[in-house]
DNA sequence: CCATGTGAAGGTATTCACAGCC
DNA sequence: GGCTGTGAATACCTTCACATGG
């Protein structure tokens, strides 16, 4: 194997296959082929492989990769192999259901902390954090948290961002819908829930006419 | 201008450009250059030529593009040019966030209906959109609905979709973190947000190691 | 014999550079 | 002069085919 930079297709696989061993690891499989995976996780198997290949020789000719062994490996790449802490700003609709969201764990990723400019949402606690005041959200630097999730609404979007990037932040998940800048030193993935709905009628053939798109 | 297919990153950036387009008309102004759009939106200005070359000149060459035509035309591809109903299934926390959110409406988006298995749910209202049980969710298919959303526990996951396929939904956004089959005429995206999370600390640099990724 | 790992081929999308037009 | 529209060049990603090894 030699030197590969990962190209960005296959980090944004790798947390699907991630999730897909530890679902087979539950099952009490040890080894799968890339076959099994690619069935399990809607990917080509021989796309799977390619992706494995740029990081190293984990799988066993005749057999099939090692389930502990390859999920520890991927954590590793994406760097979960750590616990992650991250903070919420804004405990609205989104914000709240983000808070109860059971999903964030088996990454290895723990919301520690949320904010909120509303003053009766301040000191109340839902699954155990308690929201605190975003004009104190610079004390989050000294508290080992390097991811963000923002959840306000646009108008307020930019704002968070500066401060939780002030706060020491170096990732940021961003639910508003609009483009934030940040320093380059600072990685930003925007996920527009209304914008994914509405390219979805794209793919939809109108009513007699079956030949586009 | 001649015939092109669309590409599919062309497409995932149209939704942008339109918002994009419909927050300047609320300026005022009347035409857009590349230029501006694409700090606007964060998209490099001949990225955006090329997109908008794939369906037809809307530009003038010195002047810009007319907002008004352009969000019009953008539209009709996305076919979003006619209101698109959508169906929820599954009320809980995230449910619910998505049955607040006021983010589809400028998509010309509606929910205008929601399942869940919960006695204590089927019945209340939330946003003027009454809980229905989900064993009556095949009565969809006379209430001319062709988008559906997904924010069911992963083992549902499936089963909700075979019945909105069967009440003859065609278009599916799927917050549960699992493949789902469908038929081929039926478009799902998935969006696993835990996984947008996960893949945020690769891009982040360990302290001392600025080399990469 | 089975499944991995990987060069090579093929396809798709981005970037460039500039001609064309207002 | 300024901005669009687009072929050509480049970069990137996927798919194929098969050599390689347990």
């Amino acid at each position: 194997m030699r030197y590969h930079r990962i190209p960005d297709e296959t980090v944004r696989r790798l947390p699907v296959y991630l999730r897909g061993l530890m679902v087979s690891a539950n099952q009490g499989d040890q080894y799968i082929s890339s076959g099994s995976l690619a069935d399990f996780v809607g990917v080509n198997s021989w796309q799977i492989r390619k992706d494995f290949s740029y990081f190293g020789d984990f799988g066993t000719r005749g057999v099939g990769y090692d389930i502990e062994k390859l999920a520890r490996e991927i954590k590793k790449i994406l760097r979960l192999d750590v616990i992650r802490r991250a903070v919420l700003a804004g405990v609205g609709d989104l914000g709240s259901a983000l808070l109860a969201y059971p999903g964030f764990s088996v990454y290895g990723l723990d919301i520690v902390a949320a904010f909120d400019i509303d003053p009766n949402k301040i000191g109340r606690s839902m699954n155990g954090v308690t929201i605190e005041d975003f004009a104190q959200v610079d004390a989050v630097a000294q508290r080992d948290i390097s991811l963000a999730i923002i959840a306000v609404p646009r108008a307020a979007a930019q704002l968070a961002v500066d401060r939780l990037v002030a706060a020491g932040i170096k990732g940021i998940l961003n639910f508003a819908p609009c483009k934030v800048s940040i320093p380059r030193r600072v990685k930003v993935i925007t996920l527009d829930i209304a914008m994914e709905l509405a390219r979805l009628p794209y793919y939809i053939p109108r009513a007699g006419r079956m030949d586009e798109p």
